[in-house]
DNA sequence: CTAGAATATTCTCCGTTCGGTATATGAAGC
DNA sequence: GCTTCATATACCGAACGGAGAATATTCTAG
């Protein structure tokens, strides 16, 4: 069962969790948009689905795949330890930021 | 040579960077916290130096490690993406966020 | 219950990675 | 130049991960 460091190393898989960021997709049109073989797709959004990135919700005879953020957000908790290692260089650059404390 | 996620995946490397938020940081100090064997802890460098997360300092026979943010804020751009996916539900929940529209 | 469409699983092959051990490089002191 | 300390690299075998092709499962329709 593979963490969601290990799932998001490839690329294939960061693909599938971009066009998911539009909404709901079903595996056939993954497949479609991303022009690889359906097996390929399918394997991908097992180890997703097993590190919780994504879930699937069944309708008739196809699989309505969605973002789960759980692990994101985690790995946002997780980044967050290291954010001052840039905050202070991009304050001095004046740089425009998303954020302000 | 491996990208930021890839070389993220690992969990030794990721006890490594831990350990560099404390600072600068000899080869050495990280084996003997980490009790991995050297060559191992040297190769884990060698893989997070290529990925562009730490830079060694040269200094007299010892290496000083220290973490690079780059990569760090390239990840957290690609994780700004799907923040909105997680925003809305602690908005919901009443927690308190770091950033707003 | 048969057929067909959508998706998942299995298998094999191959390149990569990892842990462990041994060895090599490089700098500093004598 | 030799020795020693600190670190890196080379080598090996085992395990892993991904691509590709073939096959199996599952649902729905008729």
């Amino acid at each position: 069962m593979p963490d969601a460091f290990e799932a998001l190393a490839d690329p294939n898989r960061r693909a599938i969790l971009a066009l998911l960021r539009h909404g709901e997709q079903t595996a056939g049109s993954l497949v479609e948009t991303l022009s690889l073989p359906q097996p390929n797709v399918s394997k991908q959004l097992r180890v997703l689905r097993e590190a919780g990135l994504v879930r699937a919700r069944i309708d008739g005879p196809r699989r309505l795949y969605s973002i789960d953020p759980a692990p994101l957000m985690r790995l946002d908790r997780w980044l967050a330890d290291y954010r001052s290692f840039w905050a202070a260089r991009l304050d001095a650059l004046g740089n425009h930021l998303e954020r302000s404390e």
